[in-house]
DNA sequence: CCAATGTAGCTCAGCGCTAAGCTATCCCGG
DNA sequence: CCGGGATAGCTTAGCGCTGAGCTACATTGG
């Protein structure tokens, strides 16, 4: 089973390089991935911090404390649901937004350099491989 | 770049999983990593910190405190090393030896699952992919 | 031979996450 | 209409890791 053990050390390989490209924008991992997410959910750019939670696959505490942090850095808000008692509405500040937008393409490029090796066809197998094993063990998300 | 989000998800799915095989042998998974490396080193099953900093991808603190906890537990025993007055010699305790080698048959169990999914042909491809990309970003250990 | 540089291992403060537990709200079936 | 289970989010103690810094020993080059 060299398989399992060679993506543990793969994907410590890329966040530990995608964490580089994360301090050149004053950002780590955590955030990035919140702010990010919320990039890329459709306009207006808002989602719950339950739909964080299941996105990043972390705990509601984590998220909880990933928005502390980003709401007191201004780049987030926070505001109570109007249709959901319980819930909670996060959306990107301008400040947020201008970052988060300043960031991706820097982000994609470590993508496309840590890649570099494979070919195109190479690439579409990996993601393929990769789609069908996170179907298997259940992943809803597997986008 | 479908391919190291999936990457990510996929090493949080599969490390999850690993973690509830360790612990019903009342093992965390730094625990599992230092005594299955050790056990897959050639006898006498010795190995440095050091080595074993490299193998696990962490750092030298974190090796420390690893062995510490393990060394508490009657896992692993820490010698001077005769040859290089700064080194250390890790081995396993017969306990340890004796746990792991009970762990261990579980372990691949649960990795045999979580890649059910598979064909052979599959997994080699797989298995490749993942090579190739460790070696282009210089993984002196792709094993 | 020794000064300079590198390597090995340890220490510790700080950090983000988990796990467990809490309150508040929603929603379904009886 | 209401009791009970599910869901949303927050709190907190504890944990393992990092990053920076330290000492001791090894190695290399002049």
């Amino acid at each position: 089973m060299a398989i399992l053990g060679r993506l543990s050390r793969l994907q410590q390989l890329v966040s530990t390089e995608q964490k580089r490209t994360f301090a050149a924008h004053g950002l780590d991992a955590p955030s990035f991935d919140v702010l990010a997410t919320l990039r890329r959910s459709d306009p207006p750019h808002l989602l719950t911090p339950a739909e964080l939670m299941r996105s990043a696959m972390v705990t509601s505490g984590a998220i909880t404390q990933r928005l502390d942090r980003l709401e007191g850095r201004g780049l987030v808000t926070r505001a109570p649901s109007e249709s959901d008692g319980r819930s909670v509405v996060v959306g990107l500040t301008d400040e947020g937004r201008a970052l988060i937008d300043r960031a991706l393409p820097d982000h994609l490029a470590t993508e496309e350099r840590l890649l570099g090796a494979l070919t195109r066809p190479e690439r579409d197998a990996l993601a393929g491989a990769l789609r069908g094993l996170l179907e298997s063990l259940g992943d809803a998300e597997a986008r």
